[in-house]
DNA sequence: GCCGTTTTCGGCCCGACTGTTTTCAGTCG
């Protein structure tokens, strides 16, 4: 799977290109190239194999032949070329918000600035005043000081906790707000909150606001601050009758956007910020809601959770937009843990707190024997919970609590139970935790061996990622999955915020390959249960209808289809 | 460098904001 290098290797063609000072849409045109095949379906080696590369979209004769060279020789002439051409540090400077690729050029070819770090000292010492005016050099430090590891972007759960407490406060004082930005489509993580209003008195709110630490700018339609924790938060106050042509543009994504405003302009029309009118004539044509102005591009409506132009606008032009599932379609979870191993919480509370949610049934799938530090369970211990599971399935009736455990896939690929044992159990999640620096080969045999094992009804949390803290396990997924399909074996949508994994590009692989998908909390108390509801946002950006989602089933069907 | 049901050439999303520009270039989202 080169998807990922080949993509890579494009970007770093259009930074290079911009940075050499080359004609701007050439870098734009490998920066398009370069997502069109992060967004490929298939494996871009496989459509090299078959020799139809400049078939992939936004891939003509030259990008496709630097594609060919890439992946016979492992290298690129042009490339090299290219990195000659542009001085040193300029595509390290283009990194910082504020500069771009000719401040850069300028910066890196006639100051001799090499690094972020050797910016940082010329603004600090004067070195740079020739180049920069005061003005953007105070602005550039405070740039390259928000650079530094820590002040990176939060988490969406963080994000969204953060948005309802600043739609509360709105509220609270009369204004209603609401977030636009990647936290309305429900990326993994969010980089700053958008809010948008129709009510002016919001700026001076925001300003007010108890986490706020001080005004970066406010005008008359924006406003932007930076609260004590860092993060960066504006407001847009907009007109009633463009708001939703508003909604849109903040919305995003921007590719999202410029695939609609390229329609706009084949009909005669213009899309902007204000709303979808006349070109000639400047005539509104529509602007008050987003459903409004994507009927008139002959589109139906677009969950905000699908604009990442991943083809979600051929699919509202033909009428088949997906029906995406919602957190009320789950009917259980299928990972959570007690204080029988890691949990905080006993099963009962755990099982009252589930069954609050509108459950049918929930499955406690406590840690194996391996995992010592998170108390993993004996074949002994594990008899005991299934007398105190028993009582309690008696006794909540007709809620189910299913009998399961979380096993570990050891270091050379097995279990730590025999056959015998696990057949006790109603359903059986493996996953990789220990051994995770093993190689990509090792690492993807051992999730292979798991998921072949008989026993094995999901592979948990596949990659084992937690997002900001350790990268994914660098496994094959595209054999992961093939290896799902041909066992008949489920995926996880793990929806602890941290994890979310598989994320909505696999998840979405996974579907399209006729693989059925879990979305489970991972709770390890009360608190945490509503990690569905994070599991649910990936697996809806992933085009996942209900259908795909096994605990969308009723308790009999699950049961049904893991005896 | 890519693309085309008006086009194989001449476009390529659009507007806000800012600085040191005196009419626009650079950057951003």
């Amino acid at each position: 799977m080169r998807n990922h290098d080949v993509a890579d290797l494009l970007e770093r063609l259009s930074l290079l290109s911009e940075a050499a000072g080359e004609d701007r849409f050439k870098a734009i045109a490998y920066r398009r190239a370069s997502t069109s095949i992060k967004n490929l379906g298939e494996d871009v080696e496989d459509v090299w194999k078959r020799g139809q590369l400049d078939q992939i979209q936004y891939v003509g004769e030259g990008i496709a032949k630097k594609i060919d060279e890439y992946l016979r020789t492992g290298k690129l002439e042009f490339l090299e070329k290219l990195e000659k051409k542009v001085p040193e540090g300029a595509v390290e400077l283009m990194q910082v918000q504020g500069i771009g690729p000719r401040t850069a050029y300028k910066l890196s070819k006639d100051y001799g600035v090499k690094s972020v770090e050797q910016l940082r000292e010329g603004l600090t010492t004067g070195k740079l005043t020739g180049a920069v005016g005061e003005v953007m050099s105070k602005r550039l430090l405070e740039s390259v000081e928000k650079m530094k590891p820590g002040q990176t972007r939060m988490l969406l759960a963080e994000a969204l906790y953060l948005s309802q407490d600043l739609v509360a406060y709105f509220g609270s004082k009369g204004v209603v707000v609401e977030s636009a930005g990647s936290l309305r489509r429900r990326k993994e993580t969010v980089g700053d909150i958008d809010l948008l209003t129709s009510n002016p008195k919001a700026s001076k709110l925001l300003a007010d606001y108890p986490g706020t630490d001080r005004v970066i700018e406010s005008g008359t339609t924006k406003t932007s601050v930076m609260l004590k924790n860092g993060v960066q938060v504006d407001t847009r106050i907009i007109k009633k009758e463009d708001y939703g042509a508003a909604l849109l543009y903040f919305t995003g994504s921007k590719e999202h956007n410029i695939a609609l405003r390229t329609m706009s302009i084949e009909k005669g029309w213009k899309l902007n910020e204000y709303g979808l009118d006349e070109s000639k004539t400047g005539k509104r044509v529509a602007g008050k809601t987003e459903k409004e102005i994507y009927a008139k591009l002959g589109l139906s409506y677009i969950e905000p959770e699908l604009r990442e132009a991943r083809g979600e606008i051929e699919a509202a032009r033909e009428g088949r937009l997906p029906d995406l599932v919602r957190p009320e379609d789950l009917r259980g979870d299928l990972q959570m843990h007690s204080t029988w191993s890691d949990g905080a919480d006993e099963l009962e509370k755990m099982a009252e707190a589930a069954k609050q949610r509108g459950y049918e049934y929930i499955a406690f799938t406590d840690h194996s024997f391996s995992v010592g530090v998170a108390n993993g369970l004996s074949e002994e211990r594990f008899r005991r919970q299934w007398k105190a599971i028993d009582e309690l399935n008696e006794r909540m009736k007709p809620f189910r609590i299913l009998k399961s455990v979380e096993a570990e896939v050891r270091s050379d690929g097995t279990l730590d139970y025999p056959k015998s044992f696990f057949e006790n159990f109603d359903v059986v999640g493996a996953s990789i935790h220990q051994a995770f620096r093993h190689t990509p080969e090792k690492l993807t045999e051992r999730a292979i061996m798991a998921i072949s094992h008989p026993s094995v009804d999901i592979l948990f949390h596949p990659t084992n990622r937690l997002i900001g803290k350790r990268e994914p396990n660098p496994i094959d997924l595209p054999k992961v999955i093939a290896a799902a399909k041909d066992n008949g074996k489920m995926l996880e949508i793990d929806g602890s915020p941290m994890r979310m994994d598989l994320d909505d590009y696999w998840a979405r692989r996974a579907m399209e390959a006729g693989v059925m998908l879990t979305i489970d909390s991972d709770a390890h108390g009360t608190g945490e249960l509503q990690g569905v509801e994070y599991g649910t946002m990936v697996a809806r950006r992933a085009w996942l209808e209900k259908k795909h989602v096994f605990n969308t089933l009723p308790l009999s069907s699950v049961l049904k289809r893991l005896s």
